[in-house]
DNA sequence: CAAAATTATATTGTGCGCAAACTAATTGCG
DNA sequence: CGCAATTAGTTTGCGCACAATATAATTTTG
């Protein structure tokens, strides 16, 4: 009989829970949600995408990332625009205030954040390699049994 | 300048989605949610407990709990009355349909994620203790910036 | 080259998660 | 006792997540 607290995975879920927590405060003066955040932390390092590409490196599908974005536009803070080459792909581009941002988050929220973690540079960094690992596992997982049906 | 993947925040967040989807094809056989399976795994710890305390061991509130009690009261997992001696208190208690999935869940659910994480239990117990501790760390960072203000 | 299959995105519907506002019961304090 | 403050829970509104469906552009293939 295994407890609720003994689980790993509501370790995880709970902890996640606790990060947008603590983020709330920091991003609600830049008026922006975490999962935002999340998305001009992914332009902020490549500029210039279009939207399955920011999928599969938040691994969020498009029913969640073409409302977000369209908040996002309507914030001034990226643009929405089809591919010239491809009809099909819309590029997510940040405008002049998406960039201004990158260096309010790098000075207020970061810090922050970090210090909030309590873990020093290198438990956090090892603790996060072991979550990428966690998190292939599941994914290969369902890819296997996907596969097998 | 830090990139998505260099992220602690970022990690945990995408793992907790990646267990939440690795859970969602063994838990739509029992037409559960993940978190309805959580509280469940709450009430098989401890049955007949009124909302509040569901949420303290959860880290929810009230307004997530309310509706979700709800839908597992219509499914006759759960029965809801009020506390005789404090009416204020809504008391959750399992029906007998809700005890008998616990058995069910042991048998399919538990094994199948526990081997799609491919940990060790070791493993996945130090990991879990570290989330652990890191949760509190933010929760606390949370309420020494509530106490400042 | 035209029909079929694939690809990229958007939309709809459901269920969280949480803040804020509300109702009702209980406790505390004069 | 009586009224203010507190506590427990519900409701409303908003923003994710995601499955399922729809639409339009591109590629494949016969």
């Amino acid at each position: 009989m295994l407890s609720l607290d003994k689980h790993l995975c509501f370790a995880i879920y709970s902890a996640s829970h606790a990060f947008s927590r603590a983020y709330k405060p920091l991003l609600s003066r830049l008026e922006l949600t975490y999962p935002q955040y999340l998305v001009l932390l992914t332009l902020w390092e490549d500029d210039r995408q279009p939207v399955k590409s920011l999928g599969a490196r938040l691994h969020l599908d498009s029913g969640t990332l073409s409302p977000l974005l369209k908040r996002l536009e309507k914030q001034k803070l990226v643009s929405r625009s089809r591919d010239e080459d491809d009809e099909r792909k819309v590029i997510v581009a940040l405008t002049e205030k998406g960039k201004a941002l990158q260096s309010e988050a790098e000075k207020f929220v970061a810090p922050a954040i970090y210090s909030a973690t309590g873990c020093t540079a290198e438990e956090a960094g090892e603790l996060r390699d072991e979550l990428i690992r966690l998190r292939q596992s599941l994914e290969n997982a369902a890819d296997d049994s996907n596969a097998a049906a």
